[in-house]
DNA sequence: GTAAGAATTAGAATAATTCTAATTATTGAG
DNA sequence: CTCAATAATTAGAATTATTCTAATTCTTAC
């Protein structure tokens, strides 16, 4: 796969202001850690590397950085579904739809052999014992 | 979607000593609780339910009795990517695999127009904008 | 240059989950 | 049947990840 460039710090200005977001150096440290090692770090993880680069930095800013960076769609949260973990009794094979307005969450009916063509993608050696699908959005009735 | 019925108590032993676990009343309510009221909830709100059946069961064995349950495959967690979240940067559209082994996160490419295949799967009214996909699993070399 | 708003900081607070130690229940061997 | 071993439960403490708070600093617009 290739990666995503890294974009420059007047990218980076850019794409935060289209949020009403403004750049710091606080961001693009974060931003530039993230970019350097491609490993799905936590926030934690994120923290300790960019204390190297400016020792002051506060977890909390890691924490408000990587928000601002998920806000303007620099970076992807991996493990968005926050909170309590959920418990669903359904065993068919299926996905689920998280509705932002309300919270809830509905189950949603796969056709037959979506799944295995999901798994066909994986790289040979790769064998997966779970698939999680989940949409995030709205419904409107 | 045609719900999952309800197993029947001597099924349910049966499916829990397949792991190597043992039937309680505690895990029988835990699980008719949860086939009772499909709106997938969280580990509290099973213990709110349950206690009202049983009131002396303990938060702790709710938690026991979840993970009993997800351990014979008769209950899934819905978002079990447990622990801190994780942030990626790259923007392609891509799936995550989650190595049970290692605990590390690989990126999956995806080929065009397989997001647009699932979104397709949506009733309509559902918007999603986004979709994650996580696969779980092992990696052989 | 100054006021208003945004971002940062340290540390406290909260929320979800896991751990601990004591107790109770169940199972299997004899 | 009885007893030891193991499993499950309980209450509460501990841990972990995240968010909040209040004080301070930085930017931006006028």
């Amino acid at each position: 796969m290739e990666p995503t460039a890294q974009i420059s710090p007047a990218a980076l200005s850019q794409k935060l202001a289209g949020s009403g977001l403004r750049n710091t150096p606080q961001r693009e440290v974060v931003y530039s850690v993230l970019v350097g090692k491609r490993d799905h770090p936590t926030a934690d993880e994120v923290f300790a590397r960019v204390k190297a680069e400016m020792p002051t930095i506060s977890l909390a800013t890691v924490y408000n950085c990587l928000e601002a960076l998920v806000q303007c769609n620099l970076v992807r949260q991996v493990n968005f579904e926050r909170g309590p973990t959920r418990y669903c009794p359904n065993l068919h094979p299926h996905a689920h739809f998280h509705d932002e307005a309300t919270g809830s969450t509905h189950d949603i009916d796969l056709p037959p052999g979506l799944l295995e063509q999901l798994r066909a993608q994986l790289p040979s050696g790769y064998r997966a014992s779970d698939v999680e699908i989940t949409f995030r959005g709205r419904a409107t009735p």
